[in-house]
DNA sequence: CTATAAACGATAATTTTTTTCCTTAAATAA
DNA sequence: TTATTTAAGGAAAAAAATTATCGTTTATAG
């Protein structure tokens, strides 16, 4: 994803193009999960006199306008990303790493529709546990 | 659960059973998931001049403890349940009413592992839809 | 009962997030 | 291009959420 098509997404959304939302798209391409903070030390290394406040205020106006996703993690601060199509998460409860998993959940909510007879709209999947690098570290 | 039970599940981890904490624990056992407000505004009415201060704490200890489980949610505030059998949460996006659904993450973390080689400890599963109550009251 | 340590309430302090307000700069049109 | 307009930025204040402090109360062990 390169700086023309961040653009063009933020124009279709009538959102003005700015440096600083560039950056948080790029970081946030980059890094894929990020959390506020990190978000704000990314631009801040770019813009040194950027606002925290202005952070919060475009991630929040992106993450209204679908451009980006708000991922709630159980033990965690919640991290932000790009929006792409449904997926799972994994989170490594050593390290922090979060890695994108694609999954059917078609099961999961015919399931859930049938026996609770709620019409199902999205789903929030998030696996705790240990990446492959912190297993191998831990066997020391 | 009765009152007893919760004493003694409170003793076996060391913890004192206070009113203040009763009237915690009973009030999940009543409504199921509630979060910080709405358990400060229960345990209030019993004991009007109960500090906001000490629920923080207290559900803070009973959740490190174990006895409680936090539950966050993908647009709303976090809400606490008393921990039982993992399980999944259908979230009604029209009236916010909060159900429990068993249902077998087997397959989700074979799946999830075989992929990633991630070593999955736990699952949080979140579904967001529109309860029975509310599809009907659509319908008009 | 008494002694002791945990828990309480009140309050302050911290942390996180949102709002305000004035200035700056991106978009649009002349 | 240049001028106009309007959204967005930065700084700061305000608000909201959470945690820490501290003197007092109370649950529990002996
Ligand atoms: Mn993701
Ligand atoms: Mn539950
Ligand atoms: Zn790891
Ligand atoms: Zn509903």
């Amino acid at each position: 994803m390169d700086k023309e098509l961040i653009a063009t997404n933020l124009r279709n959304h009538h959102l003005k193009v700015t440096p600083q939302r560039l950056k948080i798209v790029e970081s946030l391409n980059t890094f894929g999960h990020l959390n506020i903070d990190m978000l704000y030390q990314e631009v801040k290394e770019a813009y040194p006199n950027v606002s925290l406040a202005t952070v919060y205020k475009n991630i929040a106006i992106m993450t209204e306008n679908g451009l980006l996703e708000k991922v709630k993690l159980p033990e965690s601060k919640s991290v932000f990303e790009i929006r792409k199509e449904p997926h799972l998460h994994l989170h490594c409860s050593k390290c922090g790493k979060i890695e994108d998993i694609s999954f059917d959940t078609e099961q999961i909510r015919a399931h859930a529709e049938a026996v609770s007879g709620y019409s199902i709209q999205s789903s929030d999947i998030v696996l705790r546990g240990v990446c492959p690098a912190c297993q191998t570290n831990a066997k020391k």
